[in-house]
DNA sequence: AATGTATAGTACGATATCGTACTAGTGTCA
DNA sequence: TGACACTAGTACGATATCGTACTATACATT
C-alpha cells in the first residue's frame, strides 16, 4: 500500500512550514507562533484553552510559545474575568500588526492553494482530513 | 477569512503524530523514525536522499533521525554502490520486524480513514494537498 | 461544609528539530 | 589537469517541542 494520505499530509504540513518562515522571516516568529498570533488576530481576545482547541500542540508546548510571544511583547496575558483559572490572552499595541501580517501571510497562501482547486473538491478534502482526524483519535491521551 | 485547509492541514498532522506515538508506545520510535522505517519497509534500500525526498524534513534533521536508529541497531548505512558520496540505507535483521510493525501500523491509520471515504474524495483530497504545496513552494529554499 | 473530580495552566528536564558551516566526492568545461 | 559549481551527507550549538508532575480554581455530590 502507497500511504498516499499519510505521505501527503506530512509533506505538506512541512511545505508550509518552510512557506511561513520564508515569508516572514524578517519578523523572528516561528510557524507555530505565526499561527497562534494569526488566530488572536482572526478571533480577538481569547483563552489559552481556546487556542488550544484549534491546534494540536500540547499544552505545555503552548506555554513556551505564549511565553516567547509574551517576552517579546507581542501580546499579554490578562486575568480572566470570569473564571480566575485561565487567562484571557490579547494582542499587545505591538503585536496587532505583527500578527496581522502573520494572519495575511496565511490567508495569501490559503488563497493560492484555493484559486487553484473547486468548492467540491474543498469539501472533499476536509471530509479525508475529518476521517483521518477520526481514524487517529479512536481515544484521546495527553 | 476561516483558513480553513491550513488549519485542518495542522490538526490533523498533530492527530496523526499522537495515533503513531500511541500506537508504537511498546517500541520507543518517534513520529519521524517511524516514517523513515516504514519508508524502508516499503520501498527496499535506499540513499539518504531518497528519504530525504520523500519526507519534508531538514537534511540534518535525517541525521539525527538516521543516527538514532541506527544506534538502536535498527539500520545500517552501507557504502552506496555507485556514488561514494552517499549511503545506502538497510534495514538490518533487528530493524526489519520493527520497520515492518510501522509500516502497519501506518497502513492500518490510512485504511480506517479510507473506509469513510470515496474514492473521488481521496482524489479530490490530493489535488488540494497539492494545490497546497504549489502554493508554498513558490521558490525553494533549504 | 467536606470531599472528590475535572479543568486551566505552568515548571522543568528530556528529546527532537533546525540553521549554518563544514568535508568530501562528482561532473563539466576550459 | 585544474578550477569551479554542484550534490551527499555530517557536526554542532540554538531553539522548539514534549511528557510528567505539579498548583490552583471550579464544580458536583453528599
Amino acid at each position: 500500500m502507497a500511504l498516499r494520505l499519510i505521505t501527503h499530509l506530512h509533506r505538506a504540513t512541512h511545505q508550509v512550514g518552510l512557506y511561513v518562515h520564508r515569508e516572514l522571516s524578517e519578523i523572528p516568529v516561528s510557524q507555530a507562533e505565526a499561527h497562534v498570533l494569526s488566530h488572536l488576530s482572526g478571533s480577538g481576545p481569547c483563552s489559552i484553552a481556546d487556542v488550544h482547541r484549534s491546534f494540536g500542540h500540547r499544552r505545555s508546548t503552548l506555554t513556551s510559545i505564549l511565553n516567547r510571544l509574551e517576552d517579546r511583547g507581542l501580546i499579554a496575558r490578562e486575568i480572566h474575568p470570569d473564571d480566575r483559572r485561565s487567562y484571557l490572552l490579547r494582542l499587545t499595541r505591538e503585536g496587532r500588526p505583527v500578527a496581522s501580517k502573520a494572519r495575511r501571510t496565511l490567508e495569501r497562501l490559503e488563497a493560492a492553494a484555493l484559486a487553484s482547486v473547486g468548492e467540491s473538491q474543498v469539501a472533499a478534502f476536509v471530509a479525508v482530513i475529518e476521517a483521518i482526524q477520526a481514524a487517529a483519535e479512536e481515544e484521546e491521551s495527553e
